[in-house]
DNA sequence: AAGCATTTTTCGCACAGCGGAACTAAACTC
DNA sequence: GAGTTTAGTTCCGCTGTGCGAAAAATGCTT
């Protein structure tokens, strides 16, 4: 039955058994992530068909969350919504975090500049995360999607990230995506592989329709200071008004410099 | 010692002894939390201290948050950063929250209109979340402080919801501001009360330099469509451009007016 | 290199929390 | 308005999980 979650939720390397591991905890957050797009009100019951935990279970956990703020109740209609504690962490986080103090001047420059989206995210299971997100045109920025994710194995982002992971952590959430989405697996391994030779020639890495048929971006991988968090950055946009041209040529260099600006020093060629 | 967390954590009216009540997901959450604004990392001691939980209690807890991309760890410094999970959780959240979207064009346009501030808040234990914020000249929206946290006792935004809270709870939630802040307690009695007077009378409340000495806001409470869910409104800035005038008698009204297009009806008058 | 301080892991035990089943409440049907 | 379905809660015995004291490991200082 642990089996079950963990497989669900824990993408990570993590051995199997741990001693260390609060199901309780684990549990609670998958309650929280079972309100996905779409999806912003949910009863009991729908909680219990998406985690696949029983009845009483789930009534204890959302009774839980609601003590403490992390959801609310309508009585009306018997559902739950995340709740204002939620979005205060998200805060924290995000505040948090240098990588984005130190992109958000130079990202808002290219995206002027290019009239592009540049965008920095971090991995989250098989998924990327926005961290910051700016577009060129769009004078009022929505900022809606800083905190949304988008797929790990088709889009720029996500092979920047991919691409630079230790090949154990790559490999296995590569099986992951196998047994998840079998059908587009073909196309995320390719991508991947494609990212790799990329990433070493050129410095960028590419995916030109590969996530949504009309977009075109390229992306690079930053590392934190401390060197142990990895991030992707992209450029992109409409293919309809940014090339894959004007990518390869204009704004992948831009990139890749950026990244270099933003990157801890990796290694130092010897001698 | 499930006493004590409770009392740390659940702000709101909750059985003390519920059996509903699952600890280790609390516990966890608690974790989270430690990681305020300025607390970026923290290690294992420093949650613990924070939580007052003991040390192997933290270990286990922090172990399944990392697990689970709550955290990040870094080896380096042996601590811990909020991961990318903690951020799509906030993202969900706001994304499925009707009434920003449907106030989000009024509130832009009156920010831009007037060259104020216009905000939305809901509570969070003693503080309120910003759930959106507009701000008139800063073209750049920074968004930066969606989901930031500001005291409900002080502030416009809290004023206008604690008054429209049902009695009970809004004298439980002043009843644990006594004892956490006996210091500022007069002054956030008196604004509340003053609060509940002024909505009565003109229909918004205000908060003239009580938060900040050099800031001015008026705040209207806004109920979600179920009725069910109490949000904030408000209207501020620097009192060096935006007099105490200005926002009684031109946006005192048209928040008011805000308000009332947002809200469910609340009730009829009889006959 | 030894000593100190801090952090992590171990271990046995108590009890927290799990799930099946029964119970209650509410919504829908006719 | 009684019957049927569906959703949520309560009960309860059992299991396994998460707790804290203390040991072990790690890192830092002198």
């Amino acid at each position: 039955m642990t089996r079950r979650l963990r497989e669900a939720a824990a993408q990570d390397l993590s051995g199997s058994q741990d001693r260390q591991f609060v199901t309780s905890l684990a549990r609670g957050l998958e309650v929280l992530r079972a309100f996905g797009p779409g999806e912003a009100t949910l009863g009991n019951q729908d909680i219990a068909e998406r985690t696949g935990l029983s009845k009483p279970t789930i009534s204890r956990l959302t009774h839980t969350l609601l003590d403490l703020g992390y959801l609310t109740y309508s009585a009306r209609n018997g559902r739950y919504q995340l709740g204002p504690g939620v979005l205060a962490l998200g805060y924290a986080m995000i505040a948090g975090l240098e990588v984005r103090q130190r992109a958000r001047p130079m990202i808002e420059d290219l995206a002027a500049s290019a009239n592009v989206t540049i965008a920095i995210g971090e991995r989250d299971r098989l998924n990327v995360v926005y961290l910051d997100c700016c577009r060129g045109t769009q004078t009022v920025a929505l900022s809606l999607n800083v905190g949304s994710r988008i797929p790990l194995g088709t889009t720029a982002l996500g092979r920047a990230i991919l691409a630079k992971l230790p090949d154990g952590e790559r490999e296995y959430l590569l099986r992951a995506m196998r047994e998840r989405m079998p059908e587009d697996f073909q196309k995320i391994e390719r991508g991947v592989d494609r990212a790799i030779r990329e990433l070493d020639t050129q410095g960028f890495c590419t995916s030109f329709g590969d996530w949504r048929e009309d977009v075109n971006a390229i992306g690079v991988p930053v590392f934190s200071l401390d060197g142990e968090r990895l991030f992707g950055l992209i450029c992109g946009g409409p293919s309809f008004n940014l090339s894959t041209d004007t990518l390869m040529e204009d704004l992948g260099p831009r990139l890749v410099k950026i990244a270099q600006d933003l990157s801890a020093p990796r290694e130092m060629a010897a001698t």
